[in-house]
DNA sequence: TAGCTTTTGAGAGCTACTCTCATTTCATGG
DNA sequence: CCATGAAATGAGAGTAGCTCTCAAAAGCTA
C-alpha cells in the first residue's frame, strides 16, 4: 500500500554483475534522482525544489528526471511493492477473512520498509499531509491498488469484482488506511504505524466501537 | 458531496436587485466561465480545452479566469452546496444512526443538483473518470468533506473527533461514496445514481452481503 | 573494431499558474 | 451629480512542470 512503502527498489544496490552494465546504470541513475530529490526536499521543502536542481544534483539533464519519472510527485511516492502485495495477498489461504488478510499483507509491507528505509516512511506521509499534489498523487495510486483488491475480495465472497458492493467497500478500506498515515503524520510520528493500521482494520472490519449503548 | 453536486449556484442568475450591479456581475462572470469551460471540453474534451480558451469564451482575460477559480480542475468541480450539507447534517435528530443521516443528506443534495442541472453531475462524474487530475481534485475535495462527516460522527458516537477511529471511519465512507460516482460513470450511468448510493451506504454500514456461509 | 540499439543531453515549446501595475468600473458621501 | 476611494479587470512578464525532437554518446554484439 502505497504512502507506506519502500523508497528503495528491493533489489537495491547496483553491485550484481549479473546485470549488464546498462542495466545496473539505470538502477544508480534512479537512486541518484530519488537520493537527491529526499535531500533537497530536506533542505528546501517540496515546493521550493525545482526538477532541475534535482537533476544537477544527480548529475544528470532534466530530461533524463522525466525519463525516469513521469511527474515529480513520483520521484517521492513510486514504490516497487504494489505487485508483490497483490501476489501476497492472493497467496492467502482461501478460507480467511480478507481482513486479516489485509492484515497481514500491511505488517509484511511495513516490516519490509522499516528495515529497509525507516526515513521514507515518515517523509511520504509528512509530505502527504502537506503537499496537496503529493496527497492527490498518494490517494490515485492507492485506488489502483483497490483495484487489485477487489478481485481479492471478490474470491472470498462470491461477488463479482466489478459489482458496485466490491467497488465499494474495496475503495472504503483503501480510503480508512490511508487516513491511517495522514493521522500518524499530523501526530507527530507518534507509536507504531502497524498497530494503527491494525486498529484502523478493526474499524473497518467492526464498525465504530459503540460506546453508548 | 463533491461530484455530485451542483455546478450553478443554488442563488444562480444575476436578476436580483438586493444586489449590487458589483456582485451581479460576479455571478454572471463566475457563469460564464464555468458555461465557457463546460461547453468547451464537450467539444474538444478537458485536455485540449486551455484556460486562454476558456477566457476567450467568456469574454473575460486568463487573469480573471484564475482570479474565480484556483485551477482549472476547480472550474469544473467548485460547488457552492458542501457548507449547506454539513449544516442539514448537523440538523439531523440526535438519536439517529450516522449513516440514516448521511443518506438522506445525500440524497438532499442529489435532488437539489439533478432539478438544477441533471447534466453536470454527469459531466464531473465521467471526467473523474476520464481526467486523473480531475479525479484527484474530487478526492481532495470529498476529503475535506470527510473533515466535517468526523464532527457529526463523533457527537453520535460519542468518540472524539479527532481520534484514528473515527478518521478512518470517517474517510472510509468517502472513499466508498467516491467509488458510486466512478461506478455509475464507468457503466454508462445507468441506473438512478440515488439508488446506487443506497445500496453503496448499505455496505458501509453493514459489510458485504454474506454470500457463502 | 564495426555496426546496431539504447540512453542521454540540449533545447525548443506548451500550458497552468503567479505577481505586478496601470486602467477601468462600481460605490458613496457631500 | 460629481469627486474620491475601493474593488475588479486586463496586460504582460515570469516560473515551473512536462513533452517532443534530434543529434551525440554509451553500451551491446558479432
Amino acid at each position: 500500500m502505497n504512502p507506506m512503502t519502500a523508497a528503495r527498489s528491493p533489489l537495491s544496490p547496483a553491485d550484481r554483475p549479473q546485470l549488464g552494465l546498462r542495466e545496473r546504470k539505470k538502477i544508480k541513475t534512479r537512486e541518484a534522482i530519488r537520493t537527491a530529490t529526499y535531500a533537497l526536499i530536506k533542505e528546501q521543502g517540496y515546493d521550493a525544489t525545482t526538477v532541475e536542481q534535482i537533476a544537477e544534483r544527480a548529475e544528470v539533464s532534466p530530461s533524463t528526471v522525466f525519463r525516469y519519472f513521469p511527474t515529480k510527485e513520483d520521484i517521492v511516492l513510486t514504490d516497487e511493492y504494489d505487485p508483490l502485495m497483490v501476489e501476497e495477498l492472493r497467496a492467502r489461504p482461501a478460507g480467511e477473512p480478507w481482513i486479516d488478510s489485509l492484515r497481514h499483507v500491511m505488517r509484511l509491507a511495513l516490516d519490509g520498509t522499516m528495515a529497509e528505509d525507516p526515513e521514507a516512511i515518515r517523509v511520504r506521509a509528512h509530505l502527504g499531509v502537506q503537499v496537496p499534489a503529493v496527497r492527490a498523487r498518494m490517494l490515485e495510486s492507492m485506488s489502483e491498488t483497490g483495484r487489485m483488491l477487489r478481485e481479492a475480495i471478490a474470491e472470498r465472497s462470491g461477488l463479482a469484482a466489478d459489482s458496485l458492493q466490491v467497488r465499494v467497500y474495496a475503495m472504503s478500506l483503501i480510503g480508512g488506511l490511508m487516513e491511517v498515515s495522514m493521522y500518524w503524520a499530523e501526530n507527530g510520528f507518534e507509536g507504531d504505524l502497524r498497530d494503527l493500521v491494525d486498529q484502523a482494520l478493526d474499524v473497518l472490519d467492526q464498525g465504530l466501537p459503540t460506546k453508548k449503548p
